[in-house]
DNA sequence: ACGATTTGACCACT
DNA sequence: AGTGGTCAAATCGT
């Protein structure tokens, strides 16, 4: 209901014009949301989903638009968006049953992001730090220079539906409680476990909506519907970070993980950020974070951000 | 019996 | 050669 503008649209080539224009839209969407808040929860949650999927979209023109520095850390990892021409082997989408040949991809041009995940009902257990998805492990390893190994995950759809979608999580060092997510490519499986909240209702068909996949938005909106909090954060190197959120409930460790569904409390902190050009996007991270954030329920709507940030694209 | 997880080995990339 | 990602057989849980 109340279809907000902006249904989807060709993610092609991008320019500072085009992030200007999605950032109006966001900007836009962002005061109705505000309009709107402590009105119809259902709109809001709308408006959320839309500002989430222009945001993610904006994010992938600007990582596409600018010129990317890479750090360090990040020297061996493929940028996702640099290879709109040249795709050496583009196996992401080809995994028949006979997919064997290629144990490790050369330019991993699926998307990647990564989340920082403070799940404190989760525990021990990562996969138990729900996005949505359902996720099958199938392999660990010893990661050297981390104190935890990782793990492996892939769609439980994929073999049955193709879908390519993995995800690797690892502890951190620093803090157990968080976990590393790490995202590879989009879900084109149809997961009938995110929308396992309904019993069988209207539900029904729900065809996707949206024609174009849009992963991260996907993440922050099964988040915000699975009832996690989301927050972006900074990293500490970035400056712009602000400590972990105070929604941890950090101590429930051992808690039975009981049925992973329905509405558990789970006091999941997602933190997503671009890793690659994470440095570039600190601003765009405020907006985000700004954005989340007036989507929950503690509203501090930190709009300077947004027009700050669009005022920054227009200059 | 079926599906998920564990774990060692293999392979590709740097 | 070292490291990381994936495979696949064995094992475990339901």
């Amino acid at each position: 209901m109340a279809s907000v503008v902006h249904g989807g649209g060709g993610n092609g080539g991008g320019g500072g014009g085009l992030v200007v224009t999605e950032l109006s839209h966001i900007r836009e969407l962002v005061r109705q949301l505000e309009v709107h808040l402590g009105g119809s929860p259902d709109l809001c949650k709308h408006l959320a989903a839309q500002i989430s999927s222009l945001t993610e979209r904006s994010i992938g023109l600007v990582t596409a638009g600018a010129g990317r520095k890479r750090s360090a850390a990040d020297a061996g990892l493929a940028s996702p968006l640099s290879s709109a021409a040249a795709t050496p082997t583009s196996d992401v989408t080809a995994d028949g049953p006979f997919f064997k040949s290629t144990k490790k991809r050369k330019g991993l041009e699926a998307r990647r992001h990564q989340v920082r995940v403070s799940s404190a009902a989760g525990g021990d257990n990562p996969a138990a730090v729900d996005d949505g998805h359902s996720w099958r492990k199938y392999g660990q390893k010893e990661i050297l220079g981390a104190k935890h190994p990782r793990g492996y995950y892939r769609c439980t759809h994929r073999h049955s539906q193709g879908c390519p979608a993995t995800k690797q999580v690892q502890r951190s060092d620093d803090d157990p409680a968080l976990f590393d997510v790490i995202y590879h490519g989009d879900h084109t499986c149809v997961d009938n476990k995110a929308r396992a909240g309904r019993p069988a209702g209207d539900a029904a068909a729900a065809p996707p909506p949206e024609p174009e996949h849009n992963p991260e938005a996907h993440t922050i909106l099964q988040s915000l519907t699975a009832g996690l909090t989301v927050k972006t954060e900074g990293l500490p190197a970035s400056g712009l970070a602000e400590r972990r959120s105070p929604f941890s409930t950090s101590e429930n460790w051992g808690v039975s993980p009981a049925t992973s569904d329905s509405n558990n409390n789970h006091a999941a902190n997602y933190l997503p950020f671009e890793d690659a050009e994470w440095r570039g996007q600190a601003e765009f991270q405020e907006v985000v974070s700004a954005l989340v954030a007036a989507s929950a329920p503690p509203p501090p709507p930190a709009m300077d951000g947004l027009d700050e940030l669009i005022a920054s694209f227009l200059a």
